[in-house]
DNA sequence: GGTACAAGCAACCATACGGTTGCATTTCGT
DNA sequence: ACGAAATGCAACCGTATGGTTGCTTGTACC
């Protein structure tokens, strides 16, 4: 995600940039646990999000930061504290991106794969 | 895919470490397009993936290197060249998970949203 | 109004990442 | 055998990342 200087590109096909900020933003296993509380459905605040995590409050806003700027997450204050809450939308996004993948393997392989290793 | 020191761990549930491996290697354009070459089906070489890429064969063989200790990509050394082919099963895999992600919000929220945003 | 909880801000640190350059090694072809 | 092609290896560089600590700001609540 460094490199790649994704700006705001949004072309249809191939538009490598904004997968690669999502998937990037769910390779760290901090995140990916985020995510498993966030994706139960409730949203919680960041010190609730702490609960239970080896690392400082200020590391999970980082993280935080990250899932946001990749459009998964999306926080909004309520009085003093923050609720974060899921955005399936970019995680569908990239799920659909994979079954891309995989159906064009599949395809080009003429399905031999799914014979033989089912 | 750095503070998460993902040894060889292989838990069935909440395994966020491989996963994370996964998409990590994801997260980035330039592997993002080694993908999108190597999953039309064939095997390419390093020279070959490199090719149309604005980076050195040397970035293109440290990128592989990533995709390949994620799984995603085996390469078989063929006489003088190394040839690349993807292996769809972590791909496989990290789509599950996503799957798993969206199915679990969606069961939560009752399918209210999709009610609501189509 | 004062206090305690929630979050934001900023600096700092070590290390990983993406990329390059330069040189060595292996292998094919003639 | 020799040159060229395809990799491999190693060092180096700038910047991003994950994490910490310390302090300030904002908000609820009695």
């Amino acid at each position: 995600m460094k490199g790649t200087s994704q700006k705001s590109r949004s072309r249809s096909a191939g538009n490598q940039g904004s997968h690669a900020q999502i998937f990037a933003a769910l390779g760290d296993g901090t995140r990916l646990r985020l995510l498993a509380k966030l994706c139960r459905g409730q949203a919680h605040s960041i010190s609730q999000l702490t609960q239970g995590s080896r690392v400082t409050r200020q590391a999970i806003t980082k993280h935080l930061r990250v899932l946001e700027s990749a459009g998964i997450v999306r926080g909004v204050r309520t009085g003093r504290q923050r609720q974060f809450a899921l955005n399936p939308r970019p995680v569908e996004d990239a799920r659909k991106y994979l079954d891309l993948v995989s159906a064009q393997w599949d395809r080009r392989l003429g399905r031999l794969k799914s014979l033989v290793e089912s």
